[in-house]
DNA sequence: GATGAATGAGTGTTCATTCAT
DNA sequence: CATGAATGAACACTCATTCAT
């Protein structure tokens, strides 16, 4: 008798247990079989729920993308529409929120963009991940620093971000969140100082 | 008697068919054979000159450490020993020179960085790299913002470096040098502007 | 379900394959491919029973020491237990039977002695085997020729037995079981003859 | 210019490394660079005074059969023509010679024959010295046991010789030379007393 | 729905042989 | 004479995938 409503769970427990691989023994050395001796479950089981390995890589880096795609909208929607300042330094604090800095997480997300420049379907969804930031940083920059110049200071922004998380997480110490959410929003407040009155959003 | 003195010629024709693989195919898809059909040589040679495919791998990362080493101190010593505005300047821009932002140099750094994660002998490497630029860094700006403050700056320059790297290594435009140079002199400037005269450098 | 209890049937099918690939091309031209072939196999499921070949090398000697072992016991077991000239003319006639001196048995006899010479897991079992036919000729022969001489003429017993088998497995003709027996019944006897009555066994 | 007479020098030279390196690390890991390794040669000479590795093996093993045929003439001629008993003695007393007997000579001895199983050009130099001793000692007991027994003692004899040779080759206590030749005459009185007499040589 | 037995192509590595020097 | 650079076939082993149960 067939246990009805498992794909769901089943999908999950192996998105799990691919990330879990990945910090454990790295991409390279993740097979079918190290992730499905994490998920508790037979190798076969894999190609049932996702046809093979490369969309499970797939749909674990999607899962991902959706992962912080709703953090973002939960930490924008916590501030009225117009607090422009309040939206930045909570995009900046997801950036460096617990879920995203846990070793796991780092050492999965360094993975699949090193993966991704070789990979047509993953490059695609880098891409989506990585003009989402600049989009959401530019909207906001544009009421504290002028429309000119908001596109140049969100994606300095956004380097620095990753630059911070990119160092975190190949250092041993991992990443620092409070240190980095001051270089951050440090960073904002002279762009703020600089450029403010410059001219107006539109 | 054989041909001599082949050694240096192949070790060297054999690292650059490595990262021209992992440029083309990428790391996990690189093999001896890739290499080897790169180099145009047999795959028998490299166990011949390196003993195994994880020695070449080494090889090619410590064969691009000390060329960044190497135009770091090029750079520096253009300059004389106080200029230490300058000298910040020629560090960035080493960074972003033609050397450092070609597609091929920023896959496989990018690469190494990954598999650095879990390989102990290229993390080693790994870390003298990430420290230098720090130590460079944060020495020349003991002069221009204080002792205090230098390490500060440091850490945020170099994530600044490295995080328009990732992000260029990442888009398919790749790395803008211009645009990278210029976002980071600015932020050295606003750095300078802010901190100066704070305290004396020793 | 995929067909379960396969493992013992495979394993025991993997060791005679690796005892008739031996037979046939010897043991250094013995591969996982000669092997598997001969099973009927993929090479891959030797891998997957035994981990490597290493390991079906080691568990084919260990299957043949066994077989021996029981040969011992069975040919002892058939006698009462003061029987002690019928149980040492069955010792000698189990090393001569149809079983131990089939071509294949001992040419994968001598192969793995040879071997056990140059690795250590095969030179514990060899040991094993080595001293078991000394103990059982020791034991039986106290009551025989006396104590003191026990050991001596269970050396030279278990020498001549195994000269035989050697010049056999060596020879054309292969291992003649009669006239072997036949030698080594005459050693025994001429063995009681002198040293009967020297002492008393214990 | 070239070195004239090198011919014989670097053939024993690279004789005597094969044996060198079967000693050291096995038949079967016993390599051209192993072997030219021992011999302080390159690789490439071994083509060049064999043909390949299979004449330089070939080579190795007639060398050691010579060698034993030279020390069994010597040991034979040592005694008046007439005096079987001590050419019997003579001729056991070689097989423990301290040239036989050396863990490098055993473990060759035994890789050879293993190997000779297999390979059409080692079994036929093997045959050749199988039979050798049995008509050595066949020729000698015909003047001792009669016509009728020397056969079948000089098999018993060769058996136990070989035996004693084997189980001393596989003991870490190595060739028990005293003991074996000790076991061997005894063997020998027994046959003559009881065969003594039995007819005439011829 | 789930298993794990089985496959076979692909990997890094070893090694006898060849050959230009 | 002698070298050692270079080859490429053969090897043991890994692993994504398939499939009967």
């Amino acid at each position: 008798m067939p246990k009805l409503g498992m794909e769901p769970i089943r999908r999950r427990q192996l998105i799990d247990a691919t990330m879990k691989s990945i910090d454990e023994v790295g991409f390279s050395k993740t097979t079918v079989n190290s992730i499905s001796r994490h998920a508790g479950v037979s190798p076969g089981i894999i190609a049932h729920y996702f046809g093979g390995k490369g969309a499970l890589l797939q749909a674990t880096m999607l899962h991902m993308l959706n992962s912080i795609k709703h953090e973002f909208q939960v930490a924008i929607d916590a501030f009225p529409e117009k607090s422009h300042y309040d939206r930045l330094i909570a995009i900046i604090k997801v950036n460096f929120s617990a879920h995203q800095i846990s070793p796991i997480a780092a050492k999965t997300w360094l993975a699949f963009w090193t993966h991704a420049l070789h990979e047509e379907s993953l490059l695609r969804l880098q891409k989506i991940s990585e003009s989402r930031l600049i989009s959401n940083l530019t909207y906001e920059l544009r009421f504290l620093v002028g429309l000119r110049k908001a596109r140049t200071c969100a994606k300095a922004l956004a380097a620095l971000i990753d630059g911070l998380w990119l160092r975190g997480a190949l250092s041993a110490k991992g990443i620092q969140a409070e240190e980095s959410i001051h270089l951050c929003t440090t960073l904002l407040s002279w762009m703020i100082e600089e450029y403010k009155g410059n001219d107006h959003p539109n």
